[in-house]
DNA sequence: AGCACGCCGACT
DNA sequence: GTCGGCGTGCTC
């Protein structure tokens, strides 16, 4: 008697015991579907494996087997297997994430196998390229992917969003010869490129996110570029980061893989401290432009800047750029509108004692409280730190910019830039903009001014910095003559290390505060996200689930950090609490969770696991 | 995830 | 006494 071993696509852990009628025993093979009753429902599920004996007594038998070659090979089986443990869901789930739609039902399919790969394999390695310049940084990828078409390797290239495929779409048709494919999800013809990758055909593949499970044959070469993109991250379960899967699966398949980054991300920057990755730096090659770093408590800021949105300083530079015929560019993120409270002699922004990120105030029990670990204090009239000034609350208004723009400078002509906005740029002289315009960056300005920057580093988020300086890195590559930035934190390493062009001093000096705060990248946050329509409810059960997992837990490597109310609390009528852990082994964190969460189900409830949330 | 089973309140 | 509400737990 033969059984398989079937997982489903469906929150609940694995695998599944079912009897293989005699007249597939020969054809069946793991990593094809099957359908399946499960639980009086029809189901597509994902054979795993294949045994003698199973322990389970009333077993049922396969509907039907849906493939007869299997859709993911042994390598496809692994990484998803690998990603379950990583990111905490099942490994059905994992299976269906790496598929296209159209094939986690049970749409009919036929392609030939991918012939055995021929060629050698360069020493498996992980390389943090670091080039400001994307066009170098290109250039560098082709060089890589030549090297691994010689080899007759399969290379796989992951960009973060739409326009960066397009542009590498086209690069790649004008340098190589070679088939290749592009495929992301919900593209017409998904399933034909899918089909087409699987049988081989395709030599080099480009996509989006989810295209770091294309299903290439062993691939050689894993390009990722703009590694430190947020979008890499899926905010839906299984919530993974396309750069930590493309690790996990370089792994498997010993091949190289490069983090290509303009400003790379503090994981892995990290890397290459720790030997797991090479770090190949190449400096801005143009000439930079002046940077001036203005500190927003200086006598020139204060002077007159009561009337107006921007100091009059700024106003002054501006006003004599824009009057040499040159172009400006006022950066304002529009999204920069969290409260901080400031204290108004010193400038000095409240931060949790714990977690170094910003306190926020909430008006109802007249308290600061962090968002992160729950740390509360009462709000003194005074500012803690030079017990001078009263605090007071900021956030720069956005909405009246441009009026007040066109009313400062009556006679420029003003364009606003924002994200649905074409590649070309309207003529004019004057722009104001989000951080949409580095998308563009083609577009330079004579002169670019961020005097709102303290908006984005003062985020209730301990990525504020990383963010920020990515952000400054990104500008700085705009601006042709000058770039100014206005602070209360001059002496801040985001603006300093961009001041001396020594971008390594800011890594080294913001792994040290995460290295203190024990934070990522030294340890690994995982966050359990409780949600339901019954406010109280929700409210009720996380606090007992807090408390359940406190008391389970046995291994002191784990930290349960906090218990505090979503962020948001409330999103499309669902209320949300959530609970952090923290641990360098996010495998036990997982494993921990997967068995507490098991004995914890409440109707009305959904928790979900999210692992290195962003 | 979804669906059945079971334990309580209101009703022909 | 029975219908149906939802809360709990299982699914090979």
């Amino acid at each position: 008697m033969l059984f398989a071993k079937v997982v489903l696509g469906l929150h609940v852990e694995g695998p599944f015991d079912y009897i293989v009628p005699e007249s597939l025993s020969k054809k069946i093979e793991s990593g094809m579907r099957v359908g399946v009753n499960f639980a009086n429902r029809k189901m597509t599920g994902y054979v795993i494996g294949l045994t003698r004996k199973s322990k389970i007594k009333k077993l049922k038998a396969i509907e039907i087997l849906i493939d007869n070659v299997p859709l993911l090979d042994k390598q496809a089986l692994l990484l998803t297997k690998k990603v379950a443990e990583y990111y905490c869901c099942s490994w059905g789930e994992a299976i269906e994430t790496a598929l296209p739609d159209a094939l986690r039902r049970d749409r009919k399919i036929s392609f030939k196998q991918a012939d055995k790969d021929q060629g050698v394999k360069p020493k498996e390695e992980t390389v943090l390229l670091h080039d400001p310049d994307m066009q170098s940084r290109w250039s560098a990828y082709i060089k890589y992917i030549r090297e691994a078409q010689e080899a007759d390797q399969r290379c796989l290239i992951i960009v973060p969003d739409r326009s960066s495929l397009l542009a590498a779409e086209r690069l790649i048709q004008s340098e190589f010869n070679s088939c290749f494919s592009t495929i992301y999800r919900n593209k017409p013809g998904e399933l034909n490129e899918w089909v087409k990758i699987k049988s081989g055909e395709a030599q080099i593949v480009i996509g989006m996110r989810s295209a770091v499970f294309a299903p290439l044959k062993n691939p050689g070469l894993i390009i990722i570029d703009q590694e430190q993109d947020f979008v890499y991250k899926q905010d839906q379960v299984p919530h993974y980061h396309a750069r930590e899967v493309a690790y996990i699966r370089n792994k498997l398949n010993k091949g190289r893989l490069i983090l290509g980054s303009s400003c790379p991300s503090l994981e892995s920057f990290y890397k290459t401290t720790t030997g797991e990755a090479k770090y190949k730096f190449f400096s801005r090659k143009n000439n930079l432009p002046e940077i001036k770093v203005v500190d927003s408590s200086s006598a020139a800021v204060r002077f007159n800047s009561k009337k107006s949105f921007l100091p009059k300083y700024l106003q002054d530079s501006m006003y004599s750029s824009l009057s040499l015929g040159e172009k400006v560019l006022l950066f304002l993120d529009r999204k920069g509108f969290a409260t901080t409270a400031t204290c108004s002699s010193c400038n000095a922004i409240l931060k949790c004692p714990r977690c170094n990120i910003n306190l926020v105030y909430h008006y109802k029990d007249k308290l600061l409280s962090c968002h992160f670990c729950n740390f509360k204090s009462p709000l003194s009239n005074l500012c803690p730190i030079c017990n001078a000034g009263y605090i007071k609350f900021t956030g720069v208004g956005t909405e009246k910019a441009e009026s007040e723009l066109s009313r400062i400078f009556p006679s420029a002509r003003i364009s606003r830039i924002d994200n649905q906005g074409s590649n070309t740029i309207a003529e004019a002289d004057l722009f104001l903009s989000t951080r949409s315009i580095i998308q563009h960056s083609a577009n330079k300005f004579d002169f670019i001014a961020a005097p709102f920057i303290d908006n984005s580093l003062n985020r209730v988020d301990f990525h504020a910095s990383e963010k920020t300086f990515c952000l400054l890195n990104g500008l700085l590559d705009l601006a042709k003559k000058k770039f100014l930035i206005q602070t209360a934190f001059p002496q801040h390493h985001c603006f300093q290390a961009l001041l001396k062009n020594d971008l390594q001093s800011f890594y080294g000096q913001e792994l040290k505060q995460r290295k203190q705060l024990e934070f990522p990248p030294y340890k690994h946050l995982v966050i359990v996200k409780i949600r339901g329509k019954v406010e109280e409810k929700v409210k009720e059960k996380g606090a007992d689930l807090f408390k359940y997992l406190k008391g389970r837990k046995k291994d002191k490597s784990i930290k349960i950090i906090s218990l505090n109310p979503g962020q948001p609390a409330k999103l499309r009528g669902n209320f949300y609490w959530q609970i952090i852990l923290s641990s360098k082994d996010v495998k036990k964190v997982n494993r921990f969770l997967k068995i507490s969460l098991k004995n914890f189900t409440h109707s009305g409830l959904i928790v979900t696991v999210d692992v290195d949330p962003i």
